[in-house]
DNA sequence: CGGTTAACTGAAACCGGTTACAGGCACCAT
DNA sequence: ATGGTGCCTGTAACCGGTTTCAGTTAACCG
């Protein structure tokens, strides 16, 4: 039943033996013959030891842990992005710390700090400075997630440009729109950079004017409440509203339908990310699936094999996939596209 | 520049002085004249020495961190909590491990397993087995969030059922609304127990008839959208739908929305939280308000508190209080009530 | 039967800090 | 001169594990 402040040590005179034995016994390493193994089990079971974290991390070098690093919480695509880090870094028996630095002008020095408690870190793009992740790297392995870090620090993130001109010449060509909102902050966040790249990219390869400037609100489905609220208020109201995610799409769709406007009929809605209530509302939105999970996944392995093998997996940055998702919102008919 | 695997002995050869000096310069305990200070600065300086986190842990017998353990991630609720959380431990140079059970079926026992990493652990209500809570307060300090503990783990929630009865009573009595119906599970979290409950209470007192089953569904926005479509395509739909949370009250609204009805007129809709998204949308979102962040950051103190002092905080539970917030979806007239 | 060799064991040295304790020294009062 | 008192400093013992290395024993081989 009790359980703490009972050491090695103690185990080890319990049983009779050494200190080394029970260590062996308890990780299964080197030989051990059945008798000793015997006794050295009896104790531990008798105690219900569980050797100590702390003086194993210390003498292993190694903390067990990895950081997440994100500038602050909002949405399912955040919501998805942790937790499929975590269920990672949970399969190889690491804890994960995170650190949310929204809002903290001396987010650096935390992240810094972090790096000293963790044997590897994985940081959102455009959450700390490109210095801070310099410094960082040279401590701990980094990955940056869903955006790029300066050289030598490896990257995961997914295809954004072209699937947003992708989308964006979907509106253009096949049903013909012409004024297009942007809304979302390119400087916000590398994601939304590369996305408002893609939107222009389509009207500039299809020799039309430049697009408006972007509406620059942030990611949460507030932000696009109040897009819906500027820009369907604004005369002459857009013809389609291309959203930086689908939070703020949903955002202006419920602005819009709040106001007795029909969509797709009236006004054109898309998003990005295919969060799975995008499939549920009516209309369906039309919007880019991104693997955030898997983004997430595979950059909390990157980095718990960095901190494994002392040679270096490479700087070689992995860019998934991602896939147009054509549901009623942009005009097309309904479908049961899941 | 360089930094790491110097350790406070080579900083003592260095400077010329004994271990012992440095570790009083570097914490600032115990008395050093001017001359050695001097010189221990100027190494550690020098080197860009910090002490190593492990070390210092394993000295002091205490890691420095709390642990957060919850279900699963969905939603503004659960960011707004860990985010509330996070900025409590952060200032106190804590770090937030976190643990996110959803469907894992061994979740005890990796609760157990983050008990040995941390000084204290938060878990929200219904996550883990009383059992399990047991055992992990028998280990560190141990704070149930949003539910109750068995006795002797002290927990903070806020009034649920008070509030909850106070809104039915508001529709039952001021708009004379009978058939409501409720859009939770009340067994999957304490929160939607306390909630229902309310919800009968008001029932009960008002002496009228015991209001239908809930609508057992998740707490997401998605659930919403479902509830939307199975409650107001059956005959005869009610009057009022009053969800388990926010969220799900915004999936009805779209729902709603999307199928052409309007509200409040033709259906009401009332939600829980307060979400910062709900005084937005239009309608407004009648909703009760709950101190979600202020929630978090009392657990977090508590844990930081009951880890530094070896004596017992006493498991005083902490009831924070809600409040009733009226905008417009309930079908009183629409107001800038925030 | 002597010599290898393999299996097993334990003493002691780590990992990188903190801290109790004792010793040295200067200064002061007898 | 002597004893006492503070202030500073360093030695060494922790914290709780892992691991190297040398030593013992027994089995095996020629």
């Amino acid at each position: 039943m009790g359980n703490s402040r009972i050491t090695v040590r103690e185990i080890a005179r319990l049983a009779g033996v050494s200190v080394a034995t029970v260590s062996r016994v308890s990780n299964g390493t080197g030989q051990v013959s059945a008798e000793m193994r015997r006794r050295v089990l009896e104790a531990i079971e008798a105690h219900g030891y569980r050797p100590d974290h702390l003086g194993r991390a210390l003498a292993a070098r190694k903390h067990g842990a990895v950081g997440l690093v994100f500038p602050g919480l909002s949405g399912p695509y955040f919501t998805e992005l942790i937790q499929g880090f975590e269920s990672e870094a949970v399969r190889a028996q690491a804890s994960v710390h995170i650190l949310c630095t929204h809002l903290r002008e001396d987010s650096d020095s935390q992240v810094l700090e972090m790096a000293r408690r963790v044997d590897g870190v994985a940081v959102l793009g455009g959450t700390v400075s490109d210095e801070a992740l310099r410094q960082l790297a040279s401590r701990v392995p980094v990955v940056v997630l869903a955006g790029v870090g300066p050289a030598g620090v490896p990257s995961v993130r997914a295809e954004n440009t072209a699937a947003m001109t992708e989308l964006t010449r979907h509106l253009l060509v096949e049903h013909g729109l012409r004024r297009l909102a942007f809304v979302g902050s390119p400087d916000g966040s590398p994601d939304v950079s590369e996305r408002w790249a893609g939107f222009q990219a389509a009207h500039r390869e299809l020799s039309l004017p430049d697009p408006d400037a972007p509406l620059r609100l942030g990611l949460q489905q507030q932000d696009g409440v109040l897009a819906a609220e500027r820009l369907l208020s604004g005369q002459p109201a857009p013809e389609a509203v291309v959203c930086a995610n689908d939070e703020t799409a949903l955002g202006v769709l419920v602005g819009a339908l709040g106001r007795g406007l029909r969509v797709p009929q009236d006004i054109v809605i898309t998003g990005f990310d295919d969060a799975p209530i995008s499939a549920l509302v009516s209309p369906g939105l039309t919007t880019v699936r991104q693997p955030v999970r898997e983004l997430a996944a595979e950059t909390a392995r990157r980095i718990l094999t960095a901190s494994d093998d002392p040679i270096d997996g490479g700087p070689e940055d992995v860019l998934l996939p991602t896939e147009l998702v054509i549901r009623h919102s942009c005009g097309c008919p309904a479908t049961d596209n899941p």
